[in-house]
DNA sequence: TGATCGTGTCTCGGATACGAGACACTGAAG
DNA sequence: CTTCAGTGTCTCGTATCCGAGACACGATCA
């Protein structure tokens, strides 16, 4: 539902949000019922941004994806924004420390977001890859996340009318995870792979991020874990003191961590 | 200059241009100056693109910046994308077989534009960032590419109006380019690194990316260029494969390279 | 303090963007 | 082969989007 002052900005803001959600490129037709909008109007929004880039045209395919520019400004947003320039090399650090998989998730609504995925040597890909939204609940990014969080806020999130997660189970879980300091969720995102997780605290302590690592499942011992969480614990203080405007020590290495 | 039938939506298109070429977030008053459009029109914009996230008002600046919507078109631009879908394995394979950092890069006017960068454990963030965009002539990859174009193509992309590189210098060093197989350059576009790359041609022979990996300088003797010479070649070929539809078998890895 | 500059918001007449509808083309199915 | 559904392109009358301009506010400087 397009309203405002300029619905053509916002149609073709639309038309991208649509081609970012698909598996792949759609044909002119899908995009106009998908929208709900006009076929000829379709056609000039589409031309209109195939010329800058966002959007290409498959002839052969009769299909239209999107373009390099789409891919541009998303990398623009990661070299710009804050968080994740921060991040990046806190996160290397952590990978090259535990030689597991790194992620930096945030929440957005219901769902975890990841923002950055820091790949281990020889492991695999993961299902976290980064722009990939999924629920909170389930993943240890976003229970380290929902712990931080006030619990009214928790509540309106999560008011109880879904079968997956009732919302005694779900407070019980988040105290756990308070009480420990960190979060875990085993096999529940990728049968096999295990992760554990602390929330980045900002300034005025709310959860602006969460940072996590994977690794198989049968690996992780209490001895595995326990090495995971620390190294964790420290790249996520790290995080939050450059947040905060300090500045790196040596002491913010995690493979330095008290 | 927004021409067509739909300049309200050209124009928006044009605004995320904008601030993704910006070192970070913008005036309202700036963007009217430099798109040269009313301020009244900028706001109605801005109102529509802070709505669907592509922009975020930081009002202590007054400035505004890309949103979390152009990440997340960015990463689906990633996930979707055939050429970057099918690099990314074959990248970090490459990366753990010759231990430096790996790029993928494609020819986008005289200019490289890099799609991924697959770092090497302990090895630093590099200049040439997914998204960024460097002069072709001057990099490993581009030299790779520029040496598979059709000497017309060449010449309409470099037709010597520049004092940076000749033409003649510029063909001489893509001859050079085509007899070794491979591109390098040393310490131009960051000092003390080098990088060698192969270009990935199409089924039609036109050089659809290339493959490059970057070493310190002072690392870089006849044996590990060699080395990296024949990886990259590997990689670049298994690529190719993939692109012609072909299937990944064992001899498509590097480290079992021919 | 007052003056100035830039930001953010809003109004409303008229220029132009929008879209209903038509036509040509292509590919698939019977 | 014919038919049908979908794609791509275009026209032109009118509804609505656009922007010139006004106002309020905040920050900075002399």
């Amino acid at each position: 539902m397009i309203t405002g002052q300029v619905p053509a900005a916002a149609r073709a803001l639309a038309v991208l949000r649509v081609l970012a959600r698909a598996p792949g490129p759609l044909p002119a037709g899908a995009l106009a019922r998908e929208l709900e909008l006009p076929r000829s109007t379709v056609y000039h929004l589409l031309t209109a941004m195939i010329e800058q880039g966002f959007v290409t045209h498959l002839p052969e395919e009769r299909r239209y994806g999107l373009g390099i520019a789409a891919f541009e400004i998303g990398s623009a947003y990661t070299r710009q924004e804050p968080l994740q320039r921060l991040s990046r090399l806190i996160l290397t650090r952590l990978v090259d420390a535990v030689g597991h998989t790194a992620h930096l998730g945030v929440l957005h609504g219901r769902e975890v977001l990841y923002l950055i995925e820091e790949r281990a040597p020889g492991r695999p890909p993961l299902v976290t890859d980064v722009g990939v939204r999924l629920p909170s609940e389930r993943t240890a990014s976003g229970r380290a996340m929902l712990a931080a969080l006030p619990a009214a806020q928790v509540r309106a999130l999560f008011p109880g009318r879904e079968p997956a997660q009732s919302p005694t189970q779900l407070r019980r879980l988040l105290t756990g995870v308070r009480r420990a300091g960190y979060a875990e969720e085993v096999d529940e995102v990728t049968p096999g792979f295990s992760s554990v997780a602390v929330a980045v605290l900002d300034h005025t302590g709310y959860p602006a991020a969460a940072v996590a690592v994977t690794c198989p499942s049968g690996t992780l011992d209490d001895d595995v874990r326990t090495r995971l969480v620390t190294s964790v614990t420290a790249a996520a203080q790290a995080l939050e003191r450059r947040l905060h405007g300090g500045r790196l020590t040596p002491a913010d290495r995690p493979d330095s961590a008290p």
